[in-house]
DNA sequence: ATAAATAAACTACATTTTGTATGTTATCTT
DNA sequence: AAGATAACATACAAAATGTAGTTTATTTAT
């Protein structure tokens, strides 16, 4: 196997550490091919030679964000049914999140909520339903699966983001002990 | 206080109503400007003697979801501090998004969540932590307030969202009833 | 019902951005 | 060191934007 020519992981790096910038001033929108290309030092032509608009260089960098928290939810070796399991999947995100913080805030401020949370339900999504799936001490909930599914995921999901936000007024620790709360040990909330 | 003129009201509606029709089909950055005025069979100069971007419009269509919902919440004449005032914000929420579901699932469809989002959790997010502000049962809870709120109010958006998408697998009431469950009696956690 | 007001249509144009194509120069791989 | 190829430079056609000036049609107010 080749290994890649250098300059194309060169320019291409650059283009992405870019556009990342870019995001922290204005809209994905607002940003052109050429603004990039700019404060890239790289030439037009060549943006095109590696891309075919700025919305793949965009769907590069949302696959990466993904690629890297399929890999966190991953190191859970927790098989439990338990809320043990869901503590720890919740840990494993708030890690994530923290570690690309730069590049949730570039995608949160100027371009609304929007793709940060898209990004983040397909991955939880895929990862809670399907555990979810096999859970049968949930067997007997009067709530649908997928309902608590959603339920949860939109909760941490939702706190995750202002945290990040606001700059992290709370710690990590901190965080993972209010779930612990406000996490039932029964999510089957049966009667 | 003079009527607006007719042709203005006119114009305004099949421009928003176009709008509306074509985020069913494609991103709202797909659309030009053009293909508004086309499909609308309104001339491009009137479109801007009104707005003057695409985006302009866009607000417009935003800040009526956003009015209606604060319209709906304030039916709520609950003024409690309990369980039945954050299920009766609950049941208008799902009301509003029922009521306004083609406009939802138009911008939620090719625009990813995004849009929608912010919509609702920024109306949301100030009644309900403005709420909690004077909800002096959690007074001794070990979770600051706003977690509480970011928390329960992903949670019910998220659950909300996909209710619109599966093109309402449950009734309204079946939904309720889930969250009565979900929700806790005691919204403090105190243990 | 008519006149004055004004919105909408029509037309034209300058500008920006995009996407592509082609030849040259610089850099990397083997 | 030679061949391969990425990046640069340049040019161009097409699309879309935003603005301006003129004419036509509709609405409002008298």
């Amino acid at each position: 196997m080749n290994k890649k020519d250098l300059r194309v992981v060169k320019t291409q790096n650059i283009l992405y550490r870019t556009l990342l910038d870019l995001m922290k001033e204005k809209t994905f929108e607002e940003i052109k091919v050429s603004d990039i290309c700019n404060q890239a030092l790289v030439n037009r032509s060549t943006f095109y030679a590696h891309y075919n608009d700025k919305y793949e260089l965009l769907a590069e960098f949302i696959q990466e964000l993904k690629n890297s928290l399929i890999g966190e939810l991953k190191k859970n070796k927790n098989i439990s049914n338990t809320k043990e399991y869901y503590l720890e999947m919740i840990k494993l995100f708030l890690d994530h999140i923290e570690e690309k913080r730069e590049s949730y805030l570039a995608i949160m401020i100027h371009n609304r909520n929007s793709i940060t949370m898209d990004i983040i339900y397909d991955v939880l999504d895929h990862n809670i339903t399907s555990h979810l799936q096999q859970d049968n001490s949930i067997d007997e909930s009067p709530i649908p699966r997928s309902i608590i599914a959603k339920f949860y995921i939109g909760a941490v999901v939702n706190v995750g983001m202002e945290w990040l936000k606001d700059g992290k007024t709370y710690t990590k620790e901190d965080l993972i002990l209010y779930f612990n709360y406000l996490i039932p040990n029964d999510l089957s909330h049966s009667v």
